[in-house]
DNA sequence: TATGAATGAGAGTTCATTCAT
DNA sequence: AATGAATGAACTCTCATTCAT
């Protein structure tokens, strides 16, 4: 059988598989919890129950785990998306379940102290910069244009308006994310809910209330 | 007479005061570049003129001259504030001026880069996050209440709302400004001029157009 | 049947022997090419198509591989003079196969190189020094006494002697090859054909035209 | 006085002097004793009596430190063969205190295998190899050249001919340096000046007993 | 036997900080 | 106060070797 020979083989390939994964969920961590600069190797290689040379066996550098980490995080936001809003037939439904989505990414500060720590990162590193900023909006509008294509007919038509709105919200949610974080007595989920929908509101060309 | 001593004395406090002064507009400088873990004492004392030696003269760590620096912009930002507004005799001139500078600062990216990374730098330091942001917090709104109590009579009689809104403010200021450097392109000063403002305006009166 | 065993075991021994010949002409390349340090096993692995653990199921360390490079060396070398010397009846004959053997040697590069390595090896590894030194000169003047015994009468009733024309020997070869090597431009093969033979001919007849 | 404020300065120049002429002496042996390649900076530096710090406040990096102490070791043979030789009139005793000089070279070991660590390392450097045997010829034949110019003057006045015979002769001392390092009971002092000297007149053109 | 993921000691290098001057 | 040589801890990254398969 062919299997008697491809099992083990499979099972290495699924156990240096399940090893990356592990480094990566440990280097997200690591990375928002300490910054991209004090991370050390050592720490996300030790989060992940590894060794800096797993490390190194799946990864080049330092670099490449972030970078590589922005790409998934791109994927999994259009997964999200998606996830949300395909199935809702109505145009008003539709609306609210991504504004909803996006109101609630303001929590989730990890991701967004990971996005503030790319775009740092990127305007660092000029000879990546452009590179990244383009990777960067492919990916997000990319989603935007396919899933919210007829949500918004005026800008999708307009693909540089949609990357514009794209950072707009995204400044935001980091904007909004980092202060909630490092005041979070003042800046609690009570006042974040009672302005941001409204902000983002304006984005979205809407009067508030329309 | 005193003087025979005093004179030498004086000009050396002159002197080291100048230095002191290098060395800060040199640290603002290469925090804002490189960012404050990437950010070498070695370029600081280079950027102004001086040697690593003068830099622990003046100040004992690198973190303490990033404080500092903190310190002395919240008080620069004050007196900015006060320059624009005092004098307007009407409320509806000195809102605008208020706006005005506000949309100002987003352009003046060194700085808001310097304050996000001095958000960072407080919550990856969790003992001395509650500190730095009652602090910064104290700074920020002091201005506000002294210079604009009569301005918005409602607000100035809630300080914790006042608190609120400052930080939202920043919260945008520094989202744009770093999706702005990200990417210039995309998000240029056109884009800028016409959201910035009408996202301001929910956030102080809390309505559009009242 | 006995054979129904042996063979698959033979066809196994034929291709661990296979692996074990590629992995030893690669460890010699390679060793040749970045010296004994600088050589990586992976690249030992690589350049003969196999794996590190094809490398480790083979030679216990990188510094056996090495030792057994040497003595296969000395070996073909034992092989190469027995063929150009056996068979020529007349002794001027032997002794021009001879010289036309070593001053070939000059060009062969990657074989001095190799034992410029294991020279340098012997001395920076005192504990086995002394027995690399006996071991070498066995193996090289064993070959010499057995098949040079009646080109050099008076000199092969001498090992000592004998050993030490041999290190002569070999201390002109890595020399030149090593310089010729250096600055290939300079020692060009015309002026290497022009004084290495009437240097050897002071080695081995210690008087020049004798 | 001028002295007053230039003694510390001057004092710390000398000091630090002092400590990359420590490092420099600590490194030729190092280099010698183990390779360039398994010589760690820390032995160099605990050598010198220095830091791994102090180190990298003087050389850039172990290649530089390598090929700085080439650079001086040729200015040293320089200021060597011309102490030797000027003063002497009489071109026979020229010729004598030269040769004398140069199997004398063959007895420093450390300097003949730093030499072979240097040609290796050229020659592994493909990228630095032909400016490193450039260098090296100019600094060896400029000495030659201008001391030694009427001792040879057929061959002086051919600068293509002095290169080649000064790689013949560090050929020879590189060869024997190794060999009587790698075996010193068989290659001993006896053997090498039995035929060092006749080996050295073959290539400069003397028959022996001339 | 052979694979290659994983280990971990140890390398070169950097840099905040100290200290003699 | 200012210099800059020196320190040494800590970093990123390499690679000989081990081990589960």
């Amino acid at each position: 059988m062919v299997n008697e020979e491809q099992k083990p083989v499979l099972r290495q390939m699924l156990k240096s598989e399940k090893t990356r994964a592990e480094l990566l969920r440990a280097a997200e961590k690591i990375f928002a919890r300490d910054g991209f600069e004090a991370s050390r190797i050592e720490d996300i290689a030790a989060e992940a129950g590894r060794s800096r040379g797993a490390f190194y066996a799946n990864f080049a550098s330092k670099t490449e785990v972030f970078l590589t980490l922005r790409t998934l995080a791109a994927q999994k936001h259009a997964r999200a998306v998606r996830e949300r809003v395909q199935g809702l037939q109505d145009q008003e439904a539709r609306y609210q379940a991504l504004i909803g989505y996006i109101v609630e990414q303001i929590y989730d500060t990890q991701t967004q102290l990971l996005q503030i720590e790319f775009k740092l990162f990127a305007l660092r590193h000029p000879r990546m910069q452009a590179r990244l900023a383009e990777m960067h909006l492919e990916a997000s509008t990319s989603v935007n244009r396919r899933e919210l294509s007829d949500l918004f007919p005026e800008k999708s038509s307009l693909p540089a308006e949609m990357r514009c709105s794209t950072l707009e919200i995204e400044a935001l949610l980091e904007g909004f994310a980092l202060n909630a974080r490092f005041s979070p007595k003042v800046l609690d989920e009570v006042s974040i809910q009672a302005i941001v929908p409204r902000l983002m509101a304006q984005i979205f060309s809407r009067a508030e209330g329309s």
